[in-house]
DNA sequence: AATGAATGAGCGTTCATTCAT
DNA sequence: AATGAATGAACGCTCATTCAT
């Protein structure tokens, strides 16, 4: 009854709280120079326990950037639906992956850390990465709304619509690094991060416009 | 005299003979994986010798990756004095930015990485990363075409060209990135890297057009 | 009342059933690679109550020796009240020995490994080993053969007859360790087990007579 | 020249250190008890630098009981060319063994530990085993006397030799360690441990007696 | 009585760096 | 300048034991 839920609540919340903490410590010293004590501590459990409830660091580093994927993809859901153009509705996701990004920098990180560089450095199998990492991965949405605009004659129809959304997905995640990852430069070029946004956004739309 | 000078060349050859072992050992296992055993055994020196020429392994990853940019920057410096227009010029440095990265895959995945994500995961100063990684960046190139192509009115004014150059060489690395790292994905998708790379041009050309 | 009694016919099943896995786990992995998870898991039960009925790891390794010490001497108590003189019993004792070795394979390593080598490296204390081990230790009903041998002066009375049991005693050990543990040996020298032991009888008991 | 000897001199010592220090632990808490760090702490060198001497622990145990057993051949080799007959020289080659096991008890038990209980709990495959440890066994000479023996008719020859051999090698075996490891007994049966040595000694000569 | 989550000390091994020669 | 032996702090992971429920 009762009692059996509130235990399982409470693994939940403990599973929670130590994936929160692989994310921060991920994030702020990569994964390799992360260590269990590390993660440990910050979720005020021992070292011992992180194995109760993830079985290595790799599979722990599967679950943050999983759990990232879902969330960013809880916060874009609602504008599959939306009476929006295809134009429109790519904005409008550019849009809510920026918002994403700034309420959660640390999943965002992980998502690029994960759909990025170190991918082939990884001791996943091939079908792991493809179950775990892009069964839910946003570009299918992308790939549905460009597939929408070519339907609507929004957007060109000469380069397949796969490429087209992976395209600019990467390109995307591509400037969400950069504005995230250096800062410094913005303010070197004297930009705000929302004009490089919208200068991106500008410049990808118009491109692919039919 | 010649003793000093040979004295001299002999320092210089030497430096870029552990540069080239760091090289092969960083881009086959990945820098965390590589260890200094590793380089100095590949470079046919021991492994105190060294730390003679580079003050740590995070300096040798500096060297390796400044080299890289060096290199790329020989192979595109004759872009700068063709006769082409910026919208020309920007197709031609792409290309000649691919045929590099096929030719010195290595090299390539080092300017990546570098001008990439792991940057701040990175115990470098603000100043070291400028003075190194940016000095010589190619970027510098782009902002000069893209300059050029906005008085040529070849390419919109209503976004200030240190932002454009910028958004299109993280895109075009983002895409290498693609291509290189994930060939899985273009088989998958049933394309060539080479249509990739032109359906990324076609868009973002089409994209930065006044 | 029944109801006691039954609860405590349970209590005894339990620990049985505890012994009875670490038998299995002890002897299949050794000792020191056995872990108390291996243990409960067998004996479907949880590592804490392990700890209900043995104090300890060690506790549980003195409790299967002796298990399996008493289960020796059921098998030769026999053998004491026959009307065999004292050759005939040693001989009787050391086939019934070796039957209990190959009907009880597990018990007999458990007791050559408590009796054996690895005894001081345990953190017992001698009063411990004596209660526990040698208490019921086969070696008792070895000695009383030999005192009979001695009275019936089939045996030797040059060398007090507790030093010739305890070393027959030592030497069979050793020899089924041989047999038992280095099979290989015997397929290399072309030899039986059977064979091995049958010239062990001749040869001590040929050394014993008086 | 000289500082090449010396430099590979104190190399080897300190292999020798290594070593002495492993004897120490390994047979004092048992192998698997053993930690690198106790070995590297009693050796007074970093724990590091065993494994520059030794590729894994596993390896040390193995260099450890080779030695051993190195030493006891150089302690009875001697016996071979002897002008004695095949039982005075097994005798000798006892009390050879007792001396050194007076001498050297550390190496004794490790020669014991190796060729007993634990070895097939170990991971070498059955070349190595051969390799390291029977090679050089002592159990080789015996063979060589008890064959003697045979043609000078002095041992019976209805048993083979090399059973002869390895009973009374194993015996001797079982003997020593019953000395060597249960000190309290001897004690409590008042026994000195010489008498135990020649008791058994008495007992087995006459017992392999043609 | 029974559980199983939590602990934390400990393991074998690695490797960037130092330093005497 | 060059060596390579030595270091020691980490690392990921394990497991006997405890304890709140």
């Amino acid at each position: 009854m009762g009692i059996q839920e509130r235990k399982e609540r409470e693994k939940q919340q403990r599973k929670e709280k130590i994936i929160q903490a692989a994310e921060k410590v991920f994030f702020s010293k990569g994964f390799d120079r992360s260590t269990m004590d590390d993660i440990a501590e910050l979720a005020e459990l021992s070292k011992g326990t992180l194995y109760l409830y993830f079985k290595s660091k790799e599979d722990l580093r599967l679950a943050v950037a999983h759990k990232a994927i879902l969330l960013l993809n809880s916060v874009t859901e609602g504008i599959k639906t939306m009476k929006e153009n295809a134009l429109e509705k790519l904005l409008s996701m550019g849009r809510a992956c920026i918002e994403f990004s700034n309420n959660y920098p640390n999943q965002m990180k992980s998502i690029m850390f994960l759909e990025g560089f170190e991918l082939l450095q990884v001791s996943l199998s091939a079908r792991e990465i493809k179950e775990v990492i892009y069964r839910d991965s946003p570009v299918g949405m992308v790939v549905q709304i460009v597939e929408q605009g070519v339907r609507e004659q929004l957007i060109r129809d000469d380069i397949p619509p796969t490429v087209i959304a992976h395209t600019l997905w990467m390109q995307f995640l591509s400037i969400v690094q950069f504005v995230t990852m250096k800062p410094a430069f913005l303010e070197m070029l004297d930009l705000s991060p929302s004009s490089v946004y919208e200068s991106h956004f500008e410049l990808v739309i118009n491109g692919i416009k039919s």
